[in-house]
DNA sequence: CACTCTCCGTGGACGCCATCGACCTGAGCC
DNA sequence: GGCTCAGGTCGATGGCGTCCACGGAGAGTG
């Protein structure tokens, strides 16, 4: 993982799509030598895929909201993760410091299906209670940020 | 926007790499075909951009937190927006229903760095408080989820 | 110091891919 | 019917991805 590397990353989280002999201009190397560098920073799973960055909107997932989960006292987060894994509704989950062990962002249709999830997620064995927040916007999501140099 | 339209979207959210070639195979089109939808579809902004996943830690972003921010009454929502697009710690950032206005998720390397960029939240004109919550590990993210219409 | 091992990059080759232009086809509309 | 337009296929061509053999720098060792 060195300079180079962390170019090679910072240009594919700008535009995953850019070629081979494109990164190669960029950081000064030669096409075969930039695919091998980046093959291995997919197989050490520094770079863990590619995504199409879309618009929810435009394919029906209008509705964004983040669920914080309280735990029953006692129950195994093990087993309560696989349930909310199994909710495809679920595009993330942190499990967090504080009364609220895991925080879920969600992103439904409508707020009909919202309410559906909710009480999915409140009848999920493990879970005590959940508070749910409404984003009515989003103003940006997953900017990412230039690298820098690990701080001293 | 039809079936054609959210099978590439779909496939282009799976892996943002696909040739040109292998989708047109996916889809049933010639790649020129789908060059030119997947370029309609670029423009139209459904597509906003492509996206490297990179595990955080590796670049050296081992910490995330959620920020509430309550605002002062009568504060300018879009200047304070303004003044946190600027912060590039703040990976996204949704206007949220309730107390707190904005819900932030932000990305650092260090607890002293977050301090630091809670105390700069702070001060920001038109912050009345904030609430962090910090992630101690991140189950999973941006996880996406098939597209709306119930496919064949 | 020379020897060699290893890592990492370069250059060349070859087939696939992106992309452009020309042409085709069906739907909607006078 | 005949026009027009959107959106597809086909064919050509230049560039790209990817495989392979080769070479040079640096570390460890006699």
């Amino acid at each position: 993982m060195d300079a180079i590397d962390l170019s090679l990353v910072d240009l594919l989280r700008g535009n995953a799509r850019l070629s081979y002999a494109e990164l190669a201009r960029q950081v000064g190397l030669s096409a075969p030598a930039v695919h091998e560098r980046v093959g291995k920073l997919e197989s050490s799973g520094v770079v863990r895929g590619y995504r199409a960055d879309v618009e929810p909107e435009a394919i029906g997932l209008g509705v964004t909201a983040l669920i914080g989960i309280v735990e029953d006292s006692g129950a195994d987060s093990d087993d309560m993760l696989e349930s909310l894994r199994v909710l495809p509704e679920i595009e993330s989950c942190y499990f967090m410091a504080g009364v609220e062990s895991f925080l879920l962002k969600a992103r439904v249709g409508t707020i009909a299906e919202l309410e559906q999830l909710i009480v999915r997620l409140n009848r999920t064995p493990g879970v005590a209670s959940t508070r749910t927040a409404i984003a009515l916007s989003t103003k940006w999501e997953n900017r990412p940020q230039p690298v820098g140099p690990p701080a001293p």
